[in-house]
DNA sequence: GCAGAGCGGAACGATCCGTTCCACTGGTAG
DNA sequence: CTACCAGTGGAACGGATCGTTCCGCTCTGC
């Protein structure tokens, strides 16, 4: 080790350790936009060849996991910061409104089914779920949701904006922002609502996804 | 001509006239589970071979032209239909779960993009946008909408909606009309509404998928 | 009877894509 | 200074998929 140990490592092991990044991020990217695209769409997109790439990921399968995997870490990471906040409506909204943004939700929900999962993210899953329930639950206490709603209500609304998309990012988000506050005033209790129709959805109803191998 | 000429006409005719039915249900349902299917998932559904198809449409291009254009004359329909009842919310709100019922959007959307549509087709989506137009400006009239919401809103709703899938139909059609319900809670006059996030949707910005060929 | 409409499904050819492989480069250890 | 090899770019391979064509068969309509 010639220079500082960690902080500044230059030269073909700074490079190295820059493409790191830079391919997680063009496979977010370029996987988002299209779930099916072909590796060599994200080799280009991260400016790399397409070695770089699987010196770090076995397969495109692998790689799939640990995007996916990393979404769903960010899901439970916000949802343990939301925790936080005192006021649970307000934790409660700006929880959805964060992993909308981070449009978490798309990548998990597209990609399911193109890997198989590992143990440590159905481990994950589980805690993200109890962590919705809470902050659901911390909600309901705040008499500002209308009572015919339930926990698994929230992979309806996450899916529904996660389908919204148009070509330029930004704009996506925004029109998601839209979707949620129109969402969330429908979710909101309000003087005689009409009860809402059918059965609820129920928990586990949209983890289809994840049973078989497509 | 042996027998009644159009009605009861029997043997090979009448089974060609009937495949024509049964090839394009079963087109739509499979379309509609998977928008990438082979024209042989087709035929097997119809239980019919390969050659029934082309021999009735040049293409694969070509029967999901006509798969959606079919789309699109129903969704007409619909709104034309609407317009006879007298109450504008009750004709929007109808006229909304009809088209969702009927999975109009899941075909229009999923299918875009796969085949370059014809001038009727722009006329159709044309006129289709002028009774939505109508629609929405007599549900407006009423006065249970809440001021902010827009036209091209009704985009982003039944997109949402049919982003809505579970493997079984009939279940999906029922959260449809749950996510439905929401939004339209969402959408109602309510005494102090927060306003509405974001520049809302503009006319035509979901026409990006019909843009290019993908 | 017989011509041919209608059909089933195998076969073909094109395309696409994940993965492997090999030659090369430049930093790093000694 | 030099030998090595981690890291890389990208061509090439092999398998899979799928739209379309085509051939042989059946059975109707005349």
């Amino acid at each position: 080790m010639p220079t500082a140990p960690q902080k500044t490592l230059g030269g073909r092991r700074a490079q190295a350790a820059r493409n790191d990044e830079v391919i997680l991020e063009a496979a977010r990217a370029v996987f988002l936009a299209d779930p099916k695209a072909p590796i060599a769409a994200v080799a280009e997109r991260a400016g790399v060849g397409i070695s770089a790439l699987y010196r770090r990921y076995a397969s495109k399968e692998d790689l799939l996991r640990q995007l996916c995997h990393d979404g769903l870490r960010r899901y439970v990471a916000e949802a343990e910061s939301a925790l936080a906040e005192p006021d649970g409506w307000a934790a409660f909204t700006g929880f959805l409104a964060r992993v909308v943004d981070a449009d978490v939700h798309s990548l998990t929900v597209h990609l399911a089914g193109t890997f198989t999962p590992t143990e440590e993210m159905g481990r994950d899953a589980m805690r993200a779920n109890e962590l919705a329930t809470t902050l659901f639950e911390r909600a309901r206490a705040s008499g500002r949701l209308r009572p015919d709603v339930v926990v698994p209500d929230l992979g309806l609304l996450l899916e529904s904006c996660a389908a919204v998309r148009v070509p330029e990012p930004e704009r996506t988000g925004q029109l998601r922002r839209r979707q949620l506050a129109v969402l969330l005033a429908g979710l909101s209790a309000v003087p005689d609502p009409e009860p809402l129709p059918g059965p609820a959805p129920a928990a586990g109803e949209f983890d289809w996804r994840w049973r078989p191998r497509e």
